[in-house]
DNA sequence: GTCTATACCTGGATAGAC
DNA sequence: GTCTATCCAGGTATAGAC
């Protein structure tokens, strides 16, 4: 890993924990190993770091479905199949845990989560990442699922909301403290296990 | 008002956009309209101000129910009587509208958003206020529902997670825009439509 | 591309006049 | 209880040696 990296790599983390304003060019480097001044040989600034993360989270996020290798809406027909409770749960679980324990997705969550009130650019990434693709994506697997008669009629969007608040919600919850996940995963299956009753037809 | 409540509320104005580390002494005080210097004579320093506004929150939310004039536990078996559709509605209603546009509570919600991870004692008020006394409030409020079949035998617990976590997620999505509000009405309302016919006994 | 040294500024906080 | 003046620490950033 390059220097330039290693710095993304580190201001991440510490911004992840102390915000923007509360880390500064000086730990990052402390965290690298290396003096502040050296800094600026790789960026302009600090900001100019800030960028580079944001930018770095576009690449990574741009789709749900390929970051956490789930199947995309296409093939999830066919692999959800009857979407049994198993895999049901099996989804919730993915989207959780990647958001939770993904080395670069939880901290851009904790990150983001921060800065969106002071940082418009942040707000569209977190909004758009963590609220509408995720819905968007859960949407489209409901409404293959219920042309298939696997799920009983209804709103597909009311349904992916139905199944995604919780997991936000334990996501919210539990995002600083991902040695809790079990108890959150117990919460969820509890979760999951409702919606299955309530909309699977088998 | 006297100045000192003043300077907690400006504080907390500024604190829930910019964040406790974003906002200086000199902010608040102009706000104010007086010298920064001024500040130290109401308190010892930036953090008392900080302390303050956790102090009143505490005292402000110290009960979901008494803060948004709902009845309580007890009370809300009468109020909500078979617990129609409408009712149901107005109660979400209430819950959102109040974090989302309530002077104190919104602010205080952003402010709590942005310091948890930074602050154990934020993370506390916020994890205690905006999520488990929530989940609390309507677990007994369903438990009393399920005990007069009006609502179908269903752990209480899941069915308050059912219930709130889309709300929890809608204020996430719109707590930094209230004047979007009347577009998360429209979600909430489906949603707790699709809630109540999963669920009521009707 | 890393270091030392340093310039510059902002922010928190105090002293003391009124 | 507000002001002016001031201090000090810490943070961003630059210059220049190696």
């Amino acid at each position: 890993m390059t220097t330039k990296e290693r710095i993304v790599e580190e201001a991440l983390t510490l911004f992840s924990v102390k915000g923007y304003k509360g880390t500064s060019v000086k730990d990052i480097a402390g965290a690298v190993g290396i003096k502040d001044s050296s800094i600026y040989k790789h960026f302009t600034g600090k900001q100019e770091i800030l960028d580079a993360i944001v930018r770095q989270m576009g690449i990574c996020m741009e789709r749900l479905s390929v970051s956490i290798g789930l199947p995309d809406e296409q093939e999830a027909a066919k692999y959800y199949g009857e979407l049994s409770l198993q895999q049901l749960q099996e989804l919730s679980r993915k989207v959780f845990l990647f958001y939770l324990q993904d080395e670069f997705a939880s901290r851009f969550w904790r990150l983001a989560i921060m800065e969106q009130f002071r940082n418009a650019e942040f707000y569209e990434k977190y909004r758009r990442i963590f609220m509408e693709e995720s819905i968007a994506y859960l949407t489209g697997i409901f409404t293959e699922m219920i042309r298939q008669k696997s799920f009983r009629e209804t709103d597909p969007e009311v349904l992916a909301m139905n199944f995604y608040a919780p997991i936000f919600f334990l996501l919210s919850k539990y995002s600083g403290r991902p040695e809790k996940g079990q108890e959150a995963l117990e919460i969820l299956d509890k979760q999951v296990a409702e919606f299955h009753r309530c909309y699977s037809q088998q």
